[in-house]
DNA sequence: CATCAAAAACTCC
DNA sequence: GGAGTTTTTGATG
């Protein structure tokens, strides 16, 4: 089922990701196109008071991450997935900033620590990355393991927080 | 609607 | 390096 989503661009000074906006909230978050190919946004004034509102509060909050701090506000996050990818993202938005948790950490969490691999799926599928730490969850040897968004993207934003990655060597 | 099969950003031995 | 556990998703009957 297709809901209305209102794309709207939300420009840093690291690009400009697209934000998905529901009647909800905040559905979805992409990173900056490659290529230059500039998402199709909805028209601004078609966009109703609040989600610019919730927009406003993401762009807040993603300047915020980009720039090495906490965001002190977050926009009201519509959350679509099965029980489970919820439960991860719970979990995960729950990673304090500047802190990182491994895979097995989350699949305790919720608990299911053999569901580690099912963990990193769900975290696959993250709608909203970024606002939702993704990128703070590592592997439990420390290492970056994968991103759906880039890799360096994820090494970007874990270097913004200070965390040193062992990407070094195998 | 129920069942089968394959895949996934991992972890343990 | 190989095997294992859990969940999701699409196709098939």
């Amino acid at each position: 089922m297709k809901k209305t989503l209102f794309k709207i661009p939300a420009v840093t000074p690291d690009g400009e990701f697209l934000a998905g906006y529901s009647e909800n909230g905040l559905t979805e978050l992409s990173f900056p196109h490659p290529g230059g190919r500039s998402a199709r946004a909805a028209k601004k004034e078609i966009i109703p008071a609040k989600m610019r509102g919730w927009h406003a509060a993401t762009e807040a909050a993603l300047k915020k991450i980009l720039a090495g701090r906490a965001p002190v506000k977050f926009p009201p996050l519509d959350l679509v997935g099965t029980d489970f990818q919820k439960k991860v993202w719970h979990a995960l938005r729950k990673i304090s900033f500047g802190q990182t948790k491994s895979y097995g950490k989350i699949a305790r969490a919720i608990g299911r620590p053999k569901a580690v691999r099912a963990v990193g799926g769900a975290c696959g599928a993250n709608p909203i990355p970024v606002l939702i730490p993704c990128h703070r969850v590592l592997a439990a040897n420390g290492k970056i393991g994968g991103f759906s968004g880039g890799l360096e993207w994820k090494r970007r934003l874990l270097a913004r927080e200070g965390i040193c990655l062992s990407v070094g060597g195998s």
